[in-house]
DNA sequence: ACCTCCCTCGCAGTTTCTGGGGAATACCGC
DNA sequence: GCGGTATTCCCCAGAAACTGCGAGGGAGGT
């Protein structure tokens, strides 16, 4: 029955279907509330396995592919293939991966390219292990760095597939987004407590250290002695807790304190 | 007129005016089309403005923090105060900014921190620019380190505000979502043809370079000598067009190729 | 008034990085 | 098979960055 609530994809021409549409966007709403109020990672995959079931797809996954220090996952795969894929580094391999991080936009599986090194291989293990062949995954990016990704999958005709993700992409870009805000409640441990603010001379220097210039350029561009420029980088790498200048740079920029 | 359409907030409640409700509904697809189908920037700041008049607030923000080489925003505030803004430099001081960075969910402005440096006298003269006293802002994030931000904004009391914030802040991520997703097509010039991907050892180069480690410590970690990895270093350098390490290093970080 | 932080400048010694060479094995696609 | 790429190893010399020691003036908050 919940399988063809997404037929109803033009019912909302239809003025006296406008209220199963309404039943529609109730049902979105449901879940962005229960996902709101979710406690633990049980809480968080149960609803994962729901939303699967209401909108009668084959599998949902949300994948916290760099948030906190350990992996995360609520999904719908088997047990067994998550291993694998955990167990085989499918992560540095995996195109949907690869292309969600250069993507902002939620992307159809389509429009990925499968043709590299590892991909084809991995696509064949996929699909065995029960990963369906039409999927739309949408990239998640926090502070710090943080990317995740959610995905649904389904097999079915390219057609019924444009039809579905049509429909209910939006719905999907709202759910990965509240699936994401709830883990990183739950998953990350606790907010550093070195917080503290770069100087605006400190937060200059590692800009252009990032922008790839020397410290000879960039005491230039700044107009003070190099002698100064490195007492800028030394207590911003002091401040942030970075054991060398490289460090210091990448924490500053995923901490969104410096920016290009 | 449409100044009062917010405060339907309670008629789901009825059923009988769950048609106004589906009126709602539609207006934000319609928003989301337009967006969609919008061509130019002035396509986009005109959306800004009859967004900012059909949910009857005051202002209403799309700034782009760190998109492409330029600068630029789509709002309603006066040209007076964009470029004063711009002159003194007050994306480095502004709690918004500052805040959003840090942020995954919408913010309200009364979660943000007005007690800094220059932010209690950049508050000042916001406000004396127009800027009123109860705002919303969506971070947005993009590949390549793109940041930007939207904002709505509004002169009323915090109940109220409280309210058409609770109401209206999924339709905001929505359209801030897709009014980047634009600006990017718009004004970002071309992909970078240097889309080589890198090799993984290369990855793992440049991941643990980010982490911190030294080039002795990282070639003990993945069991090379340090002159092999110098090789990754050096052929990530030249794949990336880094000038040097440390650019490399960000750059990959930017691109999504590396993550924690 | 005192304390903290920001900005500016200096020297010396050690470690690390950069850039220039060269070379072997192995895999993949055309 | 051949060209391209990934992976691994090696040498050397100069340039750059890191570490640890100081020093003084100014602006803001308690």
């Amino acid at each position: 029955m919940m399988r063809s609530l997404w037929q109803l994809r033009n019912w909302r021409e239809c003025p006296v279907r406008k209220l199963a549409w309404v039943a529609v966007v109730t049902r979105l709403e449901m879940f962005l509330d229960a996902l709101e109020e979710s406690q633990t990672p049980d809480d968080v995959q149960s609803l994962v396995v729901a939303l699967r079931d209401s909108y009668g797809i084959s599998n949902a996954v949300y994948h916290a592919v760099n948030v906190g220090p350990i992996p995360y996952a609520a999904l719908t795969y088997t047990p067994e293939w998550m291993q694998y894929y955990h167990d085989q580094k499918f992560v540095q391999v995996d195109p949907v991966v690869k292309g969600a991080l250069q993507k902002f936009h939620p992307m159809d599986w389509k429009q990925l390219d499968w043709s590299g090194r590892g991909s084809r291989e991995f696509l064949g293990e996929a699909i065995a292990a029960g990963v369906c062949n039409q999927g739309l995954s949408v990239p998640i990016r926090g502070p710090n760095g943080q990317f995740a990704l959610f995905t649904i999958n389904d097999n079915c005709s390219d057609a019924s597939w444009e039809m579905f993700s049509k429909e209910f992409k939006r719905d999907m870009m709202l759910i990965s987004h509240y699936i994401h805000r709830r883990v990183v409640d739950i998953i990350v441990p606790e907010q550093d407590v070195n917080r503290r603010d770069l100087s605006p001379r400190e937060t200059d220097s590692l800009k252009y250290l990032a922008l790839g210039f020397s410290r000879g350029q960039i005491s230039e561009k700044l107009k003070i002695s190099e002698h100064t420029l490195r007492v800028y980088i030394d207590s911003a790498r002091g401040k942030l807790g970075a054991l060398n200048t490289i460090h210091a740079v990448t924490t500053a920029f995923s901490r969104g304190l410096i920016s290009f």
